[in-house]
DNA sequence: TTGTTTGTTAAGTAAGTCTGAACTATATTG
DNA sequence: CAATATAGTTCAGACTTACTTAACAAACAA
């Protein structure tokens, strides 16, 4: 194909051209485009002459825009519609794209179920900078509101949040851990237990399974960490309820008691929120990611 | 609406990105584009200032269109492919809209069956140039082939025309004239006559059905004018067949035989030419002029 | 290390875009 | 009719944009 530059027919010009198609008078465009008559004169010619045809006629001292001409009117309409969605896009993009990406997650999330995923994205986004924070649920989701963290994964809450919207990502069963050689028998016999703290969506699902269950609700010790109420578990302080991931690991040394309930983790995002194009990507592969086997 | 100015995102800025989205260097890009590698470099580091995104990532010393810019490129393919539409439409426009119509007809058309439409036609478009030729149907044709007229009202030639379309207008009877006086009785006894020039349309539809009447086609005299093959026919001269219209007159003189046969009048125009506005205007009258009661 | 390649920066020129003032043509008013 | 108002254009000047050439910086290859 023959390359033949095209005539530079600007966003200006044909801005130029959409006010005057309904306008009263040129001055009338003029002062709605924010420019000078004489200034709108003088692009509205350079137009004609870039396109090289009579885009007007006259009508007494006045102009209008010839009806053959209605081709321009509607190219015109057209690029600068195209044009408006392109830059409100690139507007969007900066205000969202820092090149920065906060991400929390709860522990489990990050060190059992998703490390593949964080490493996967890091190797091939190596020019976003991914912050990761691990933190329980309930702190998470607050830094998410306020803007901190850019996606959340974590335990479901039990009720709706405004401006925040969950996408399922794993179900995780939650099982009774007695000191070890302890067997473990009905319900009524189990605790005292050491869970998370009681503002955490885990504990309160563990509890009210407890209630149904007929069994002691007492407890004894707190921590936000897993590992810690393992330990505590293995020293006779008490019991405890943890996704098996984080109850079992090598030193399986704690009595494994039956599953008492489920836990559905979630990848939550600001509703409506702009859409930083790494965020997306990344919340793509966490949705994407099959589950890890601890069914 | 708050009016805030687009930014000027040039043509020329969009056709550089198109070019160095698959080019294999941006040297080759430019030169592809017909610049110099420095104006290139310097027409997307001015598109991206305007857009106030990051198009490229370096790949060493390379440049790459990051991933994430496609809308950007998605953008600039779409607005360029309009651009060339519309200057394609235009230039098309400027060659064929010179504000000129070149109209041939043969006689009885201009001056019997569409003076009105003429008289119309240059009353409403007085700033078109409505130059009208006289002349038999073949001449017309002819110089609509050879592009000196842009539309021609004819006979309906008996073969179909490379690159000539037709459309059908009204339909003429072609009646037989005898000298004044002289009866007319059967087909056995017309003639000799006196008609159209041999290479003219409607003589030869004239002489194949004064065959087929088993009639004489002797023929004594010729003139594209039917004025003149009147004035042959009250001279004595011979017979003539005529459309009724150019055959009978205030001086009704004539022996007025028999309708022998129908010639339909067509408009042609060049098949895919481009459209002049006028030359349409033009044609959409005489195609639905009423027929002129000579039935 | 030297030489080559890729894209960028600097300086200068031409063209484009805007402003405000002056001008031309048309419409309105008394 | 003359005087005034209106609609758009032209002119001159200031600033911006788009391009060229030459020099420069960084990356790559031998």
């Amino acid at each position: 194909m023959p390359r033949r530059p095209l005539p530079d027919i600007s966003i200006r010009q044909l801005e130029y051209l959409l006010a005057v198609a309904d306008a009263p008078s040129w001055a009338a465009a003029a002062s709605e485009v924010g420019v000078s008559p004489s200034a709108l004169s003088q692009g509205l010619a350079e137009l004609e002459r870039r396109l090289g045809v009579q885009l007007f006629e006259s009508v007494g001292r006045r102009r209008k825009l010839r009806t053959t001409m209605t081709p321009v009117l509607d190219h015109a309409r057209h690029v600068v519609a195209l044009t408006c969605d392109v830059v409100s896009w690139a507007d969007r993009l900066r205000l969202a794209n820092t090149g920065y990406v906060g991400l929390g997650m709860i522990d489990v999330a990050a060190v059992v179920h998703f490390p593949d995923v964080l490493r996967g994205f890091r190797s091939e986004h190596n020019d976003v900078d991914l912050r990761l924070t691990v933190a329980p649920s309930q702190s998470l989701l607050e830094d998410l509101q306020h803007g901190t963290l850019d996606l959340v994964v974590c335990v479901e809450p039990p009720h709706k949040m405004t401006g925040i919207e969950f996408v399922p990502l794993l179900i995780e069963p939650m099982i009774v851990y007695g000191p070890p050689g302890l067997p473990i028998d009905g319900p009524a016999s189990w605790g005292p237990w050491v869970l998370f703290p009681a503002d955490s969506h885990s504990r309160n699902l563990v509890i009210n399974r407890l209630h149904q269950l007929g069994a002691s609700t007492e407890v004894a010790a707190e921590s936000h960490q897993a590992d810690v109420l393992r330990e505590m578990v293995l020293l006779g302080l008490g019991w405890t309820v943890l996704p098996r991931s984080q109850g079992e690991s090598e030193r399986g040394e704690l009595s494994v008691g039956e599953q008492i309930l489920e836990r559905q983790l979630v990848v939550a995002r600001r509703a409506g929120a702009v859409t930083d194009p790494a965020v997306d990507e990344l919340a793509r592969r966490l949705i994407r990611q099959p589950a890890t086997g601890n069914e």
